[in-house]
DNA sequence: CGCGAGCTTGACGTTGTTCAACTAGAGTGG
DNA sequence: CCACTCTAGTTGAACAACGTCAAGCTCGCG
C-alpha cells in the first residue's frame, strides 16, 4: 500500500462518477478535503466485514472482489468491480459497519471518501441523494436476480450465468477471454469448488468453452445464454 | 375491494410511519391529496411483478406477502408485512416497474401513495430522503442474510429460521403459534413443498413443535435457534 | 530440487426433488 | 342428504443433484 500525493482535486477529477457531477464545487471541495487515495496489491483486503465503516470507496484502478463471509468459512461473492465504481455498503446510515469484505484482485487504486462528508453532501443536495436512492434500488434489483439465480437454477445454469456476467461486465475487452480462479467461480455461484470444476470440464468437453489455466474462452455465447436461462 | 372515505389526512394520520414525521405539514398535505386507501380481501393481489409502479404502498391493516415470481412458476417469498409497513420496490427512480408481487393474506388495508408526490417530498426534504436511504440499507442487510441463509444452510436450518422469523416478526402476539400454509413455508425457504412437509414432520415427531392444521406451535425455541444456526 | 497452492478426478454418501398415489376437509349442486 | 369436486396436506419410492473425502497432479517459485 502506497499513499499517493493529491495532485488533483475531486473538483476536476477525471475518475468522477456521473453521480458526483450533481455536487457543487463547494460540496466537492469538502469531500476532497476528507478523502485519501490508497493503492492495494493483488490479494490485499480493502475493507473487512465486521469492521467499522468510516469511508465509502470508489475504485479508480484495478479489479475488486466483494463478498459476504458466510457460514463455515465459505464465502458468497456478490460481484466484481472495475473502475469507476462506488463500493459502499448497507452499514451506511445504519450500524456503520461493513457487511461485506472487499479484496483487490489486481493491483488496485481506491479513493476513500469520508462518510460524514458524504452524508453532509446528501443532506445538502437533494438531486445527489435521489441519485443515491436510484443507485441503491439498482443494487436491490441485482440482489433479487441473484436470489432467484442461486435458489432456482441448477449448477449448469449458474455457471453459464456467471461466465456471461464475467464476460459482459468484467472482462469486456474485445476477446472472449475471462480469468477467474476455480474457488472464486464456486463462491460466485454458491457451489463447491469441485462441482464448479466438473461443470467447467463439461462445457470444455462439448467445446462451448476453451480452458487454458485460469483463462476461459467463451466459444459459444448463444449456447451459454441458453444454458443460463434454464440449464 | 372497497373504497374508503377519507376521513383523515396524512397530517394527523395515526398509522403514520416514523419516517413521515420528518415531513412538513405542507409536504404531508400534498401527499395526502395524491393518495387513496384500498381494502383487499384475503388472496387478492395488491400489485403484480412486471406492472408499472405508480404508487408506494403502506400497509395499515392486515397481512401481506411479498414474493418474486421466479423460474418455472416457482416463487421466492421475500417476507411478510404487518401494519405499519412501507412496501416499495426497487423500480422507484429506475424503471418504475414492480419487481415483486404482493398479495393480501388476510383482509388488508393499504394506503397508496402516488410516486411523484413521494419523490417531490424526497427532493424537498433531505432528512426524509436520508431516512429513506437508511431504510433501503436495512433492506439490503436483509437481502444479504437471506442470500447466506438460502445458499449455505440445509433444509432443517432454513425451516427453523423461517419458523423463528414468523414467530418473532409476524405472529408476535404472545402465544407461540404461527399460521402458514405449507407451500408458503416452502417458498420462504426455497425448497419443495414435500421437503418442507417432511422437515415439519420431523420437528413434530421430536416435539420441537406441535402441528394443528395450518397452526404450528413452537415448543422449544432454544432448540429451533440451535438448528437455525447450523442444522 | 522440493515445496506449496491451486487444479483435477473418482468414489461415495447425503441432500433434496419428482412423481404418483392417497387422504381429509370444505364447498357445491342436485 | 349425498355424490362430486377442488384444494391442501401427506407419504413412500425412485431418482437426480450436489457435496465430501481422498488422492494425485501441475506449475511456478524459492
Amino acid at each position: 500500500m502506497e499513499d499517493k500525493k493529491n495532485p488533483k482535486s475531486c473538483v476536476n477529477c477525471s475518475f468522477k462518477l456521473p453521480l458526483f457531477n450533481l455536487l457543487t464545487e463547494n460540496q466537492l471541495e469538502i469531500i476532497n478535503q476528507n478523502r485519501c487515495e490508497v493503492r492495494f496489491r493483488a490479494g490485499e483486503t480493502i475493507f473487512k466485514q465486521g469492521t467499522v465503516m468510516t469511508h465509502f470507496i470508489v475504485i479508480t484502478e484495478g479489479l475488486v472482489k466483494a463478498y459476504i463471509e458466510g457460514l463455515n468459512n465459505s464465502n458468497l461473492i456478490l460481484g466484481f468491480f472495475r473502475p469507476v465504481s462506488m463500493v459502499g455498503g448497507p452499514g451506511f446510515l445504519t450500524d456503520y459497519k461493513h457487511h461485506i469484505t472487499t479484496t483487490a484482485m489486481d493491483d488496485t487504486s481506491a479513493c476513500f471518501i469520508e462518510i460524514n462528508s458524504l452524508s453532509n453532501a446528501l443532506k445538502e443536495n437533494s438531486a445527489f441523494s435521489l441519485e443515491m436512492l436510484k443507485y441503491l434500488n439498482l443494487v436491490t434489483q441485482n440482489h433479487y436476480m441473484k436470489l432467484i439465480e442461486l435458489t432456482q437454477k441448477g449448477m449448469h445454469g449458474r455457471i453459464a450465468t456467471a461466465l456471461l456476467y464475467l464476460y459482459n461486465d468484467i472482462f469486456k475487452d474485445g476477446d472472449r477471454t475471462i480469468r477467474i480462479k476455480r474457488q472464486d467461480l464456486a463462491d460466485l455461484t454458491a457451489m463447491s469448488k469441485e462441482s464448479a470444476i466438473r461443470i467447467i470440464k463439461e462445457f470444455k468437453d462439448e467445446k462451448t468453452i476453451t480452458v487454458e489455466g485460469n483463462a476461459i474462452i467463451l466459444n459459444d455465447l448463444l449456447r451459454l445464454a441458453k444454458i443460463s436461462l434454464m440449464g
